[in-house]
DNA sequence: AACATAACTGAACGAGTGTTCAACTAGAAA
DNA sequence: TTTCTAGTTGAACACTCGTTCAGTTATGTT
């Protein structure tokens, strides 16, 4: 009796590192679960098996959880993006095609992400971490962009243009086309969206593209 | 006494269809003031003057308040761009342009409208009239950029182009620069937005761009 | 084996939420 | 003028929320 009491413990210490990893772990899985709805400090400890108290020992507030669970998510998605262009060979223009070809897979075009990039459009509203967070991402991810466009540019058959602008546009028409097929999966498929970034860098590398 | 009281009654009685009107007003002017964490029963009724039970009483829920808002909001930003487009003359390509200039001037390009935005994506996650009134409204947009480049197309110095898939790849990229702009303002100016979009278009004109 | 300490628990708290409903009343109809 | 109806009120209700904190306990150190 007292042994089977002894060697059940009612809770695990962790190190705080491993528990913030944790509750981070959980907090991505409520999210992709039900959106902001589901974000409640009772919902994620359940998620995480742990009490409701502890968020607030290792986190100063929910706040800075989420903002903590924005910044691993973005870099995640970010870096499988953009390991699949970095170990993939071929040329810069084949390189291009399979960045999209990442872009464009059920790993990004997930209805999920957008459930849970909707709460973090709403935090970086009113969190400067997040905001900063969020700055720091897509600004990582355009100038990858414009990497590839610069490569592109420099290829002797291919005319230069304007790296930058062509990186706005085509990270911004990413964007777009992956808000809007999540909004509406049926308004397009993603073949089409990919054919239309396909055709873009085509036309850029003809250099009747002005910019 | 008694006249002073006749005369300054408790509150004045409106038709449903005019506290509705109001009561959907009173919902944007929330939303745009504090994005969703504004958007309560009390503050909704506070900004309309009226108690909260009145909500209720014309809508079965708050949401069905929102969803009534978010159509406004969603037509009415539609209209004020297609509008623009509509009255002013010239030719296809002239028109494009106005059509630009419309939807990158400061009543489209606006952080409160993110703000408001956010809100509603959220809500079309879980409410079927909301995300009706989305795919209505932006399959009408599409739509009208659809038409535009018909009308472009069909020009005889233009050869023909697939104008499905253009029109999915404009409103794509307009929504992508719009959402990253109004994220961060300091990215990138609504100038080069409008730059790029113009460049696209001429792309397209000139039949380098194989769709 | 006893101690120290920091991870951990969970009841309690107060603030805020959407909704309900009995009571009230403005304003049109009789 | 009186009656009637339906727009309007606001207190009350039954939640959920993030945070606090006094108390508990696992675990490394002495």
């Amino acid at each position: 009796m007292t042994d089977t009491l002894k060697n059940s413990p009612k809770f695990r210490r962790h190190s705080p590192d491993e528990r913030k990893k944790e509750l981070v772990e959980a907090t991505i899985k409520c999210l992709e679960k039900k959106g902001s709805d589901g974000l409640s400090v009772r919902s994620i400890s359940a998620e995480a098996g742990i009490s409701v108290g502890l968020i607030n020992h290792h986190y100063p507030s929910k706040d800075d959880l989420i903002a903590d669970a924005y910044e691993k998510l973005a870099t995640d998605i970010l870096h499988h993006v953009l390991d699949q262009v970095d170990k993939s060979g071929g040329n810069p223009r084949e390189r291009m095609s399979t960045f999209f070809d990442a872009y464009f897979s059920s790993h990004v075009l997930d209805q999920k992400i957008l459930r849970i990039w909707i709460v973090f459009w709403h935090m970086s509203d009113k969190s400067d971490k997040v905001r900063l967070s969020h700055d720091k991402t897509s600004e990582g991810f355009r100038q990858k962009i414009e990497r590839m466009f610069r490569d592109l540019g420099e290829l002797p058959e291919v005319p230069s243009f304007n790296y930058r602008l062509a990186a706005i546009g085509l990270s911004g028409m990413l964007d777009g086309l992956w808000l809007e097929w999540c909004l509406n999966p049926t308004s397009f498929e993603p073949e089409e969206g990919l054919k239309i970034c396909e055709a873009w860098v085509d036309c850029l590398m003809s250099g009747s593209f002005k910019l």
